[in-house]
DNA sequence: CGCATCACTTAGGAGTTGTTAA
DNA sequence: TTAACAACTCCTAAGTGATGCG
């Protein structure tokens, strides 16, 4: 709990938003942006919210007694919550997760907890746990909805719609937004990225009871669900969530908040995006000052040079502390260990090259060798001096520390605010670089992927590949084969058919000329099944949607739409230009990122 | 100062839906 | 009409960074 004084004086500030607000309406256009720019981290971030509420997970509903769960080859009837339990293990039963020993420790352990005195007697051993018949009985029961009859599924679409309705929107100063996750999370297995000490644990369900709801004071407090009350119920407007609750994994907050497409979500898109502009102005003198610094006495300040030099160059994330056993070992800029960097004076030719092997964020390698300047070099070999591998490489450096520097070359810089301006610039000088006026609509949206590309590989944003890559990439070849060979036959029939023009006069001319169409329209199927298989290799392991979402300026791939004339829907779909509603009318197609 | 807490953005995989070609 | 596949949405985990606190 706050202390009271707190309580009190987020109270009054409750009070601010209609000067500020008025403030705002009173100036113009010009002092109105600059307003919200310098608002955007302010406390106050709404005057009015209703809303319904969270909409909890349907009670847990037991296995039909056909269904059998056997312990030791034998059946044995679970008390109702081991058997909910047990069927969350069995749903993933496909998943490999299930298949990893700290997953199954974890799971088996929450287990029976669950279980009553009798069954923790009975079940001690899970390798002897069958829970085929419970997989089997979702994967049907998934089946059967997929087969389920056109009317039956237009009615759980219509449900699903009216719930949405109900639940999925809330009202925020005057206007209707729609929410995000309104949904509560059901429980589950929790199934963390990589070699995550906590995957197995029981995700317990939330209740109203664990619940945390924040609404307008002067609005209508969401009713619980019958028979249960909320946590609390409070009016925070300097915060932009509509519930939260306390998960039972790590012990941190989740929230219920706004949908990506909400004005609210779209200011503060913007807001980043400008930030990002702003640091161009700034970045060359940021540059200079970090290759300055490279020879500085101080060991902090070279420490600061050389990480901000990866941040920028390599668009590496900063790297906080994690808590140690708690989170898979991963880590960033900041949290580099010796045992991730090896020096090579001399590789392939060329000299100076550091190569950086760790695993980033979700657990995702990172995996580069670049080249760097000397002086880098023999700073990151002086930093790896008389360490052990699993040493900090800054030792010296803090991300806090980091952020303090950047703040005083740019108000509101801070680390990750360079990944952002790198990959929007790239996109852009990519775009640039590779679009021509006269190409065709086809080869224009293939050098928009190849530019987004860029910078997903900048990222390092990538995916498993996917199962059916080889398949898929086979069945592309052949048919490739089969239109080269489609295509060298028209070339001989157009031959011939000129052959028999020359010998035989006019007679055939009409079917010339229709050979001639047939030619032109395979080779273009042929050239774009040919660009279809580039791109699909090129982009097997790169995730685009990534980039696309979180780190492009959406003005920028507007305004190129509206330069070259390629439709907005053929680079955003319907969810992404609802999310990019704010950019539409602040891009002109000579936007400049 | 250094650690904890909180609120927000960023992230990949699973599952669903839509499209296309057979 | 159907199956295969690609595209897209949903889900929620895992980061960042501001602020609070001892």
């Amino acid at each position: 709990m706050l202390p009271l004084w707190l309580r009190v004086l987020r109270r009054c500030l409750q009070h601010v938003p209609r000067r500020v607000a008025c403030r705002q309406a009173s100036q113009g256009a010009k002092a109105d942006r600059a307003g919200w720019e310098g608002n955007v981290q302010n406390i106050v971030k709404w005057r009015q919210l209703e809303h319904r509420g969270p909409y909890f997970t349907p009670a847990y509903e037991p296995l039909p007694d056909s269904v059998h769960f056997f312990y030791d080859g034998k059946p044995v009837k679970l008390s109702l919550a081991a058997e909910e339990v047990a069927t969350l293990y069995g749903k993933m039963l496909h998943l490999e997760c299930t298949t990893k020993e700290v997953f199954r420790r974890n799971f088996f352990s929450d287990w029976r907890k669950e279980m009553t005195a009798e069954e923790r007697e009975l079940i001690t051993r899970l390798d002897k746990c069958d829970f085929a018949e419970i997989h089997k009985h979702f994967v049907e029961r998934a089946e059967a909805r997929r087969s389920l009859p056109k009317e039956q599924k237009q009615k759980l679409k219509e449900e699903a719609e009216k719930l949405q309705q109900e639940f999925g929107y809330c009202i925020l100063d005057g206007h209707r937004e729609k929410i995000g996750n309104f949904k509560m999370e059901p429980p589950g297995l929790f199934r963390g990225r990589g070699e995550h000490p906590k995957m197995g644990v029981l995700k317990r369900r939330v209740r109203p009871e664990d619940v945390i709801i924040n609404c307008g004071r002067d609005s209508k407090i969401p009713e619980p669900p019958a028979g249960h009350q909320w946590k609390e119920v409070r009016s925070d407007n300097t915060v932009t969530w509509l519930a939260a609750w306390m998960e039972n994994i790590q012990n941190t907050f989740k929230y219920v908040m706004l949908n990506p497409s909400s004005k609210l979500k779209g200011e503060m898109d913007w807001h980043k995006y400008e930030v990002a502009r702003r640091l161009r102005r700034v970045v060359d003198k940021i540059r200079a000052q970090y290759r300055a610094d490279w020879e500085s006495p101080e060991t902090k300040k070279r420490q600061l040079a050389v990480a901000l030099y990866f941040i920028d160059k390599l668009a590496l994330r900063t790297g906080n502390e994690k808590e140690e056993g708690e989170t898979a070992d991963t880590v960033g800029c900041c949290s580099l260990r010796v045992e991730h960097v090896r020096l090579h004076e001399k590789a392939d030719g060329q000299e100076h090259i550091v190569e950086l092997v760790f695993l980033g964020k979700d657990s995702i390698r990172y995996n580069n060798r670049v080249t760097v300047e000397k002086l880098v070099f023999q700073n990151l070999q002086h930093f790896m001096e008389d360490k052990d591998p699993g040493d900090n490489l800054f030792d010296a450096l803090s991300t806090a520390s980091l952020n303090k520097h950047l703040q005083d070359s740019m108000e509101g810089l801070t680390a990750k605010v360079f990944r952002t301006y790198n990959a929007s610039v790239t996109l852009q000088e990519q775009l640039r670089a590779l679009t021509r006026a006269e190409d065709s609509l086809t080869s224009k949206i293939s050098a928009y992927n190849r530019a987004n590309r860029a910078v997903a590989i900048l990222c390092n944003h990538r995916r498993a590949i996917p199962k059916t890559f080889e398949k898929s990439m086979q069945k592309l070849q052949e048919k490739i084969e089969i239109k080269e060979a489609q295509v060298t036959e028209a070339q001989a029939e157009l031959e011939r058919a000129k052959a028999d023009l020359r010998t035989h006069g006019e007679s055939k001319s009409k079917s010339l000329l229709q050979k001639q169409q047939r030619l032109l329209k395979l080779e273009g199927q042929l050239a774009r099944l040919r660009a279809k298989a580039t791109d699909k290799e090129e982009n097997k392991q790169v995730a685009l949607g990534t980039a696309k979402l979180n780190y492009l300026d959406p003005r920028i791939s507007i305004a190129w739409c509206k330069r070259f004339g390629v439709p907005i829907e053929k680079i955003y779909s319907k969810t992404q230009r609802e999310r990019f509603a704010w950019a539409f009318d602040r891009a002109g197609e000579d936007f400049e990122f």
